[in-house]
Order: C-alpha cells, then structure tokens, then sequence
DNA sequence: GGGTTTATTGATAATGAATATCATTATTGT
DNA sequence: ACAATAATGATATTCATTATCAATAAACCC
C-alpha cells in the first residue's frame, strides 16, 4: 500500500484547515503519487485526463498548490519554464544538478555545503529559513 | 570617468555581433551604470524615461538582454517576480542573501562552498557549467 | 556628401504560465 | 434531509516577457 501514511497527511491536513476531501483530490494525489517526481500540472493534467476526463485543468493546479501548503509536495522553479512538483514526504532535503542539454535532474546533497550555508548567513547576520542551489551543467550522457 | 571602460567593452561587443551603436545604447547603458544593482526592466525604463521620455520599454528590455549576451550584465531571477539585472563586470562571483520580508539582497561569496560545489557535481558525474545558490531568510532588520 | 543596406527603434500585439472568477455541484455537520 | 459553504470546471484575467512591423537611422561604400 504505498502513499497510504501520505494519503493520511493531506487528508488530516485537510481537515484541519476546514476544507473537504474530494473525489477529485483523491484521484489527483494517487496520479501525483505513482508520477515520475519532477512533474509539472501540465503533465499531471495529461495523465489525470486519461481516466478522468471530467477534471480539469485548474483542479489539478489547486491541488498541486494544497499539497505544497500541507508539506507533501515542493514547487521548483527552473528559469521561465513551467513549475515542477516534486513529493517532499518520505524525502531527505536535496538540491539538483540540471543537465543543460537533456534537462535531467540529478538530486544530491551535501551535508558540508549545507552546513557551511548556515554559517554563511550568520556571518552575514542573516537568518536563514530556505535555500535553493542549483548547478547546471552536462550530465553523463550529455558531456 | 566611471565606466568607460564598461562601454568601451560593450561597444566592442557591438562591432564584434555586426550590430550597430544607438544614442539610444549609451543611453540606457549609463543610466544601467549610474543605477543601483538589481534593478528590473521596469525600473530602468522609468529612470530613462525621465530625461528621455521617447525612449521606449522595449528598447530598454532589449539593450539589457544585450548587455547580458555580452557579458556584462546577469539577469537573476527570483520566483516570478520580475527579473533583475546586474552589473557582472568588474564584480566577482556571488551568491545572494534574500530577505524574505523586504526583499533586501545581499551578496555573498564562500570560497569553500564553491569548490565542494564542483566536488559535488564532479562526483555525480556531472560537467557544472554555472550555479545559482539564493539563501531566503531574515535580514537584520527584519528578523 | 549622397546613396544603399539593414540593424534598431517604439508602439503595440502576442505569448504563455499562473491565477482569478463565478455559476454550478458536492461535501460536511447537524 | 437540510443548510452552509468549500470545491469544481470552464473560462477569463493578469502579468512578465518576447515578437511583430513600419518607420527610422547607423554604417559602409562610392
Ligand atoms: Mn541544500
Ligand atoms: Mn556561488
Ligand atoms: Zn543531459
Ligand atoms: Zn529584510
């Protein structure tokens, strides 16, 4: 029963918040759940529409966006394209390498880059909340 | 003289491409040179606009892309705010503090986040090309 | 200088992603 | 079942960015 704990978190988070679990928001987590990760509404549109062609476009996104609010999922803006989701729940902080050519993602991270972050922003009497490295270059197969 | 080496470069840049030098160009370029870094489009064009009310945003828009193709200016893009160009010329690399109540940036460097950084890509089999590290947090002021 | 070529300009339109609107539908608590 | 109201889905709107195009003006040649 994979995304069953998840399942129960945005449905708690749901509750919590006074807002109603739907058909809609059931079908839209499972099809996010069993998606590849890095997927934008568009592509979770797509694969929604297949077997439930009734719903739409900005249901997804409004979904998309709940489950940011609750925690399950991050948003990650590359450049000027299109927002990607990716599921956070069950998932270490990381940051990505993005291929220039094919648009891989590669998720690393690196505990003295982060570490040595924090000590950046205090130097700098800064408080850090969040943060967002990305190296772009040429993966592998692209080089 | 403040910049007349940045115009110079620009300039030759110009000839290089087989483009063309406007008063329009010098324009814009000093006023990019006299203003504050991070500035918008939007923020340029309304400077301009001040002694130069027949210079148009789209020519703004387009000697800032300039700028940046040759090397003297970085667009840097934050969320879906409207983008922000900076000097590069004559400025070493750096990352940005970005505080999240007043927007404030400030720069940064770290000599040894930098190499792991190249570390890090290099043991993921991956060619780093350029990065973008923002940290997001609180200011002094707004902590 | 005068003439030719064509890059540039400026006003405006087009684009595209994200979000807002709103009448209708569906969920929740009673 | 009923009332209250959140959610939906189709569509419109917003907003930054980029494209279009006729008019203008650099740059080069003579
Ligand atoms: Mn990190
Ligand atoms: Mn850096
Ligand atoms: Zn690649
Ligand atoms: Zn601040």
């Amino acid at each position: 029963m994979p995304g069953v704990e998840v399942k129960e978190i945005f449905s708690g988070h749901i509750k919590e918040k006074g807002l109603r679990n739907t058909r809609q928001r059931e079908i839209i987590l499972e099809a996010f759940l069993s998606a590849n990760k890095h997927i934008t509404v568009e592509d979770l549109f797509n694969i929604v529409k297949k077997k439930h062609p009734e719903i739409g476009y900005a249901t997804v996104h409004r979904n998309l966006k709940l489950m940011c609010e609750s925690g399950l999922a991050e948003e990650i803006k590359i450049g000027t394209s299109k927002a990607k989701f990716e599921l956070k729940y069950g998932h270490e902080h990381h940051d990505h390498l993005i291929c220039l050519n094919c648009g891989k993602f590669i998720e690393v991270n690196d505990e003295k880059i982060e570490k040595l972050q924090v000590k950046l922003a205090e130097e700098n009497d800064f408080q850090p909340v969040r943060h967002k490295l990305e190296i772009y270059g040429f993966c592998k197969k692209c080089r």
